[in-house]
DNA sequence: ACCTTTCGAGATAACGTTATCTCAGCTTGG
DNA sequence: CCAAGCTGAGATAACGTTATCTCGAAAGGT
């Protein structure tokens, strides 16, 4: 910039306020400056910008996996941009000392806020970041023990939405396949699903299979599930990826067992019969984090909220398969 | 941190050098400043860091759609970390223009390097910033008309592995149902493919079908390759969605034609039979892009190298099907 | 003609780091 | 016992921006 000022020949400042459109500057020197910055080869550094202002109009996301389905991410990314902020990810690969690791770099890169996907029950080290202004916000999980700002799907009421939905088909034996209850969104649906059974006067005993998505113990909770003397006739799953599992190891029985998926995805129009869904809202729950990100960056003191946001049942067939004899 | 000087009443220097675990500090000093960094709750800024370092530690990967499966990104990521650089990522969402603005700002924010799926053929924007010291490396597509470090996979002999897979199957009449050509991989597998029909004595006319991923499109592709006097007994796929697609349209004629995706997925295994595939591999062209960034970095004057990965055939069940009558 | 306002542009001081230089106080070897 | 080396720590100057203050000159009002 100092080149540049130089072979323009004018004051540094002047270059400055021909770099930032600034109007107190006659039209003659914005010349002179311009041709300086194009023969220079000058770049403006927004390392030295962001120190000087203050601000850095970034966000960072930690998410688990960026490589993976994440339409959250993409809402997310498509309400930044709308609010002229840059949005820049980073993967936590489910691990609880590289999200530590991740949320940390972007706050001594003083990110202007972290939208997190916070993985596991201790987020201590938040502690003093929040304290030194960290402006953050919770999506599809809470940060537990802390008060933060969160985005959550109605994990709870697309369970039970999804139970009436088989109940009403006739359904009696309804099972629940789902995710590692150490994961928060897992624990949710299968404490709803267990309020289900039990309201409705059931058992749990070869009902309620949950753990690692790992292929050896789908495939062992679908055969408990369907075998028995009473086996299930519906099938519930906790997840996408569950879905697939699940799929994949019914076979050629997938036509005769109702099931219903928890999360939409691409697959679900490919199958026959199409998978009915509990589809969570995903652009609400970006668009919904962006805002509140926003609204605690302009005043920090704002009050933290918890926003739950609606689920949607989406009938394609696979759902509404009647029980067997 | 002149604050934590002045508490711990040391130079401003020595709490650099303690943050930096620099040796040459005794150790009554080291205890002062670090309980003085506890009680002021001081967190080191990288944005100065870097400003007076000169480097970020920082790559960026700027790839089409963050939320997308994308197993080249999780493989850069990986081998990032490994060389203990943090990649930070955006989405291009396959916009010219938006591919401008993600990289121009990775670029002011003096990134250390960029990981580029380049979108389009025009890009003369980067030549200023290459000229300015830039080192990129493009992923998946070359960067037509500049000379920059690129790591592609062999798209060609991908597809003739499939088409002499399926000729060797006692196909005679195949398919190619491909993406828009003005994207360079459809580009460079359509071009493989007639090549291969040529080469093989056959003739074009409803074999081959390029365009938009569109659903109505692919619908009318499928039928025209299965319609008519001579109908294909086996497709080829230009990518995993189109494989979706195809599949989708496909319904139940799919296990009356061979099948032949180009990409891995996830729902390769999950259909029957089981899709064959030209598998890319993405952990070797993450890899690689990051050793090729790490060395135009560590010496801007390496040689500009364009390398090529194998792809590999994986014979899963659908690409074996015989031709019908 | 003189005072006041306005406007364009320069000087200087931050922002929060680290590198370089300096220096005082020790050791150490002859 | 002193010169030479080492060692721990401070002073100062960058890195590349922008905000604030200042100032000269032109314009406008009485």
């Amino acid at each position: 910039m100092v080149d540049v000022a130089r072979e323009a020949g004018v004051a540094l400042r002047t270059v400055s306020r021909v770099v930032n459109q600034d109007s107190t500057v006659g039209p003659e020197l914005v010349q002179r400056v311009r041709t300086a910055i194009a023969t220079l080869g000058y770049r403006p550094d927004e390392r030295a910008r962001h120190l000087r202002l203050g601000v850095t109009g970034t966000l960072g996301a930690a998410v688990r996996q960026l490589s993976h389905v994440n339409p959250v991410l993409r809402a997310v990314e498509r309400a930044a941009r709308a609010a002229d902020l840059m949005v820049l990810a980073a993967s936590t690969e489910d691990d609880e000392t590289l999200e530590r690791h991740v949320v940390e770099s972007m706050c001594r890169r003083r990110f202007d806020g972290i939208v997190l996907e916070p993985i596991g029950d201790d987020h201590g080290y938040l502690v003093p970041e929040l304290e030194a202004g960290l402006s953050l916000v919770a999506v599809d999980r809470p940060v537990l023990g802390l008060d933060v700002d969160c985005v959550l799907s109605d994990n709870r009421s697309g369970i039970e939405t999804a139970y009436r939905h088989l109940v009403r088909h006739g359904h009696d034996r309804i099972a629940y396949i789902g995710d590692d209850e150490r994961i928060y969104t897992a624990r949710e649906r299968a404490r709803a699903f267990r309020e289900c059974v039990t309201a409705h006067g059931g058992t749990l005993d070869t009902m309620l299979h949950t753990g690692q998505v790992e292929s050896g113990r789908i495939r062992e909770a679908v055969r408990a599930a369907l075998g028995g003397p009473a086996p299930a006739t519906a099938i519930v799953t906790g997840n996408a990826q569950l879905s697939v599992e699940v799929l994949r190891h019914l076979g050629t029985d997938a036509v005769d067992v109702a099931l219903i998926g928890f999360d939409d995805s691409e697959l679900a129009t490919l199958l026959r019969p199409d998978l009915t869904v509990i589809a969570q809202d995903t652009d609400a729950i970006g668009s919904t984090a962006i805002d509140m990100l926003r609204a605690r960056i302009a005043d920090p003191a704002t009050e933290v909220r918890q926003v739950t946001v609606p689920v949607e049942l989406i009938v394609r067939g696979s759902g509404e398969v009647p029980p067997g004899p």
